[in-house]
Order: C-alpha cells, then structure tokens, then sequence
RNA sequence: UGGGACGUCGGCAAGCGGCUAAGCCACCGGGUUUUGAUCCCGGCAUUCGGAGGUUCGAAUCCUCCCGUCCCAGCCA
C-alpha cells in the first residue's frame, strides 16, 4: 500500500503509543480478525498544516506498520465551506508527504446510503424531524448544569416523521425551518447526546453533489456511518471529540453496527507548536487579511508553506514521529522541529558558498586578470556527491559580519593583520581598510595572500583559526535571499490574546521576514530549481523560491539557520 | 457548582506493584573539525500535581484535594 519511502525509520525501542497498544491488544484477541484499516478524514475547508502531517503519519503509518489499509476520506458534509481548491491541495500535500491512500472517498459519496441510514432510525423510533428554530433549540438544550427540556416535536409518530423527512429531502421546505434530530436524552449530563441534530436544510451548491440535495448530514451522523461502510478498524481523531464518542457509538448500535465490523473511535492530543497559530480558521485569517502572502507564505505551518520554505517531507515524517503520540495537552518546542529538520538536510543539502552581506576584499598580490579553478566537495557528510569547480580570482567577497576592525576577544575571522582561511583555498591577511571618507564605512578590504596555502594548509603547518565562505566578485551571480523567522513574536499568542483581551494578530512578529537584495551567490546557484534545499555555507539551508525565483533573477528562501554558537558566545559575552 | 479527559526533568515522552525513574529536544561542559556546522564524549528528575492510605515494597492500587483542557454550532 503505501510508498516504500515512508520506512524511513523503525520505531525506537520505547513502547508503543497507546493506540498501537489498543490495536495490539485487538490482534491478540482477534477483534477485527487481524484487520487494521485507518482514515485521514480531512474537511476540504483549508490546507492541510503540520498538525494535520501529524495525523496523517500517525494514521498512514499505522496501516503500513500492522500491514492495513489507509483511506483519504473527504468530510464534506458542510457545502457552505468547503471548496474544490482545498480538495485538491489535500491530495498533493499528501502525495508530498510520501503517502498513498488505499481509498479515496467523499463522506458525499455515502448521501444516499446516510439518508437511508436515518430513516431507519426513524422507523425505530429514534430520530424525529423538529421544526424548532435554531434559537429555540439552543434555549431548550440546557446548560452544563442544567437538563434541557423536550422539543413539542419529540414524540411525533413514526409515519408523521418519515413522511415530514421526506419531505424535507424533497425540498418542500425553506431552508432551516426543520431539522431530523436523535431521540436520546434531553437531561444528559454530556451535552452532545442531548437529542443532537442529523440533518438541517439548506439549498447550497456542494463540491461534489452538486444541487442533488438540500438536506445535508452533520457530523456526528456522518462521520461514525462512513467509518463503517468504509470497513474501517480503528477511526482515530482529536481529543476534542472525545465528548463524542458516545454519541458515535449509540448511532452504530442503533444500527446494528457490530465487531468485527465496527469502527472503534480512539482519540489523541492534536499538535500544538510555539510561537505559531494551528487553527484553520486562524490561518485562513492570516491569509485573507493579507498578513501572509498566501496558505504556501514559507511562514505558515501549512505543508505547503513548508514545502516552499524548503522542508523535506521526511524531516516532517520525523519530526512527527519522534513527538509521540497520548493524550495529554502539550505543546512541542520548535526547536525539535528544527532539529529534525536540520539534521535532516545536514544529511542531504549540497553546501554552496553564498554571501549575504558582500564586502569586498582585494588581494593585492594576487595577478589581475587570473582565473583559478577551485576544487570543492559537495558534502561532507557523503563524499559520493563529489565535487565542483569554483573560480578563485583578484577581487572577492566576503561576508560583512566576518570582518571587525576592532575584533571582540576570541573572534577569530578578519581583522586588520589577522590571517584566516577562505573556504577550499588560500589563507589571507588583511592588510588595509578601506572606508567611505564621508560616512567612515568600510568599503572595501586590502589582502594579500600566501600562494602556499593552496588548498587550504601551508607547508609549515601554522593554523589559522577562522575558514570564511566566499565568491569571485566577477563571478557572482546577484540574489534576493528572504530571511524568515517565527511568524509569532511570543509562545502562545492565541491564549496570550485571549488573557490580555487582544486580538492574536498584534503579536504577529513584524521581523518575520527580511528581504535581502544584492546577495552573491556561487555561478552554479542560478540553474538551482525549486525542491532542492542548499547548505550556504557557514549560514543555513536556503532553498529557491517555487514562484518567485528564476535564472534571471534567483531568489532563495532560508529554510532554517544552522546551530550558530558563535552568536549566542558573542551575545552572552557582551552583556554579561 | 454537570459531564468528559489529562497532570512524570525547561519542552515532548517511556514506565502498567519490585534493579540506582528509558529516550529525544533544549541547556551546560569537554574533544575532533578547511563550515564557531556536523560528529564524539560527559552532565542534566533521591523524584513522578498535592496530602493521606494499602503493601515487605507504589510514579504505578485506593481516598480526598489542587491544577489544566474539552462540551451549551442546524461547524468539523
């Protein structure tokens, strides 16, 4: 079933999660007679974010592990939100991820068969068509403290229903004027089982069933129904539904439902990650208020953001994996995210030399006009990428950050008469600054160079402590790199707007992105195409921009910075 | 003040009555290094929300308490 890329890592020796533990438990005691079939069961109202990647491994995973199926299943039971764009989407990201689906299936597709399904449950009397307003409805449903009170229609005849149902699908009534509702319990103290609604009217044009009906399923009915026509084992879903589960189960007990064919609802902590916001309704704020340039905005924690920011699918596959998975509320620390993501492309990004912030350095003795070729691996981490020829000249750049006139104790890059090592070649010196007479700004570095240090070591041995990236200034390629970092400015913005009674939005991070113009980049980097992610050097991984970047005029994306401890000796040092 | 669920290191998370409470991230050292990256080595909960109790023995069982999350959509 699923793409032999997804094995990419056997579990570790700690236990299993605690759904695994249930679904082991069923295969020793044979309750769905060693069937495991699992669903991602998305809305198509939005694009798909990295909690969703989180149950879609955890899903799509479990099927591979135990041997089982997987479907993609479309909840669309609600045409006012739903829309063909994020039905499309859902399916790429998914594809992306490294996931096949044994079904593809639309909660649509089961209509009729749902439909079916309530007029059974009318004939036994437990479903009744209720002509309360939508007000009147929530007034009579109690509080968390206090029963409800029966609707005047509980108790209508078995025929008074069926014949008002069908009318109902018949379209003989306005929109929202009747609803089918369970007949279970008014004074229940789980709020859900009180009578909940099945069905409501409403003539809205749906994705996939066109005008075919006016009234539509919700949820509760939909949902646990699908999971059992579809064969499903194990239907696993958020914690929020918890409350649900009841309410899932007396609707396939009404019908009949029963092991080994009958879904079982497991739930689990949906993924919560600092300093961003995961709720769709959120994100598509975000979007639509122009705060993001759009759902793929490299910022959002949608796959296809991610995708553009340059995330691999196996570093989120990892990063899914390695959260865990229980019921308890937690939220992961991005830093684990980038871990992931980090030691994943550690693994696998080409390095390349490019400077953000040029500087140029001279090299007084070095012939003008002379053109070398400079060897350089690929990666270090796997020497069967080889290597590439880089053309060393005269005049270079170097990063601005990587000189100080005035060095701070333990920098050892450039400073005046300090001598370091330019990445896969010679060692220079500094000999002279050269600044903007007006504004005193360096402008421009005086080198000179040791032509026995070719390679990167001289003859007598001597070491230099600082290796800085470079690039022929004559044949730099020019780049716009856009820096991106947390789209949030604090950790919980959501609960931080809340308990100060502001909207989340004003913590949005206005540093979140830093376009950089006039980079340098190594000539190679102008034929690089959107998918792969790069090692800059020394910098971070960057990737180029899937809509924005071309040979003409390269734009790239950071990805991730690498660790930097550096900064954190440099900031630590300076305060203290 | 109703119901449901959850509380083990800064963040995740194993543990299911009996070795000194796994592992990962973060953090802090130290080593290697032509990326101050990677890699390697070491440190990091006498304690499991709290208080009682059962037991030879409890994070694991019982009682009470405290805290957090979810539920009053014809959303999912």
């Amino acid at each position: 079933m699923n793409s032999e890329s997804t094995h990419d890592s056997a579990r570790d020796s700690a236990g299993a999660d605690f759904i695994r533990a249930i679904i082991d438990q069923h295969m020793v005691d044979g309750t769905y007679e060693g069937r495991v079939h699992t669903r991602f069961p998305p809305e198509p109202n939005g694009y798909l974010h990295i909690g969703h990647a989180k149950s879609i491994v955890l899903n799509f995973g479990i099927a591979e592990q135990y041997g089982g199926k997987c479907n993609l299943r479309f909840d669309d039971t609600n045409p006012e939100k739903e829309e063909m764009e994020y039905i499309q989407s859902i399916q790429e990201d998914v594809r992306w991820l490294g996931f096949e689906w044994d079904g593809l299936y639309y909660a649509s597709d089961y209509f009729e068969q749902l439909y079916q399904f309530a007029e059974t449950l009318i004939q036994k009397g437990l479903a009744y068509v209720c002509e309360l307003s939508a007000d009147q409805i929530r007034e009579t449903r109690g509080t968390p403290t206090e029963a409800g009170s029966n609707s005047p229609f509980r108790d209508r005849s078995v025929e008074e229903n069926l014949d008002l149902f069908r009318r109902m699908r018949a379209g003989e009534f306005p929109d929202g004027s009747k609803v089918l509702r369970a007949k279970i319990d008014m004074a229940a103290p789980n709020i859900t089982m009180r009578d909940p609604v099945l069905y409501r009217i409403r003539r809205q044009h749906h994705p996939n069933t066109g005008d075919a009906w006016c009234i539509y399923p919700t949820y509760d009915w939909a949902h646990g129904q699908s999971d059992w026509i579809e064969g499903i084992t194990h239907s696993i879903c958020t914690l929020e539904f918890e409350n649900h589960r009841p309410l899932y189960d007396w609707c396939l007990d009404a019908l009949g439902a029963a092991v080994p064919n009958r879904p079982r609802q497991i739930e689990f902590a949906r993924l919560n990650i600092g300093y961003t916001v995961m709720s769709k309704r959120r994100l598509l704020e975000l979007v639509r208020e122009g705060h993001v340039s759009g759902w793929d905005d490299p910022r959002m924690p949608t796959i296809c953001g991610m995708r553009r920011r340059g995330y691999p699918p196996e570093a989120i596959r990892s990063f899914c994996r390695a959260i865990g998975v229980s019921k308890t509320n937690s939220q992961i620390d991005i830093a684990m995210l980038e871990f992931h993501l980090r030691e994943d492309l550690n693994r696998r990004a080409s390095r390349v030399m490019a400077v953000l912030d040029p500087i140029k350095v001279v090299i007084e003795n070095y012939p003008e006009g002379k053109v070398e070729q400079i060897e350089a691996e690929n990666n270090p981490e796997d020497p069967t990428t080889g290597t590439r020829m880089l053309p060393f000249t005269r005049e270079l750049y170097i990063e601005r950050d990587d000189f100080r006139e005035d060095p701070p104790k333990k920098f050892f890059r450039l400073s005046p008469g300090s001598e370091v090592r330019l990445k896969h070649t010679y060692y220079i010196t500094c000999t002279d600054v050269v600044k903007d007479p007006v504004t005193g700004a360096v402008t421009e570095l005086r080198c000179t160079y040791d032509p026995e240090s070719a390679g990167g070591s001289t003859p007598d041995g001597r070491k230099v402590k600082g290796t800085l990236h470079w690039v022929s200034a004559a044949h730099a390629v020019d780049a716009e790199v856009r820096l991106y970092d947390r789209l949030f400015s604090v950790e919980n913005p959501s609960d931080q707007a809340a308990r100060e009674d502001v909207d989340y939005k004003s913590f949005l991070n206005p540093q979140s992105l830093q376009v950089l113009t006039g980079c340098k980049v190594e000539p190679g980097l102008r034929e690089a195409t959107a998918g792969t992610t790069f090692q800059f050097l020394r910098q971070g991984y960057f990737c180029p921009d899937s809509r924005d970047s071309s040979p003409e005029r390269p734009v790239f994306n950071r990805t991730v910075s690498l660790r930097d401890s550096w900064a954190k000796i440099e900031q630590g040092g300076g305060t203290a």
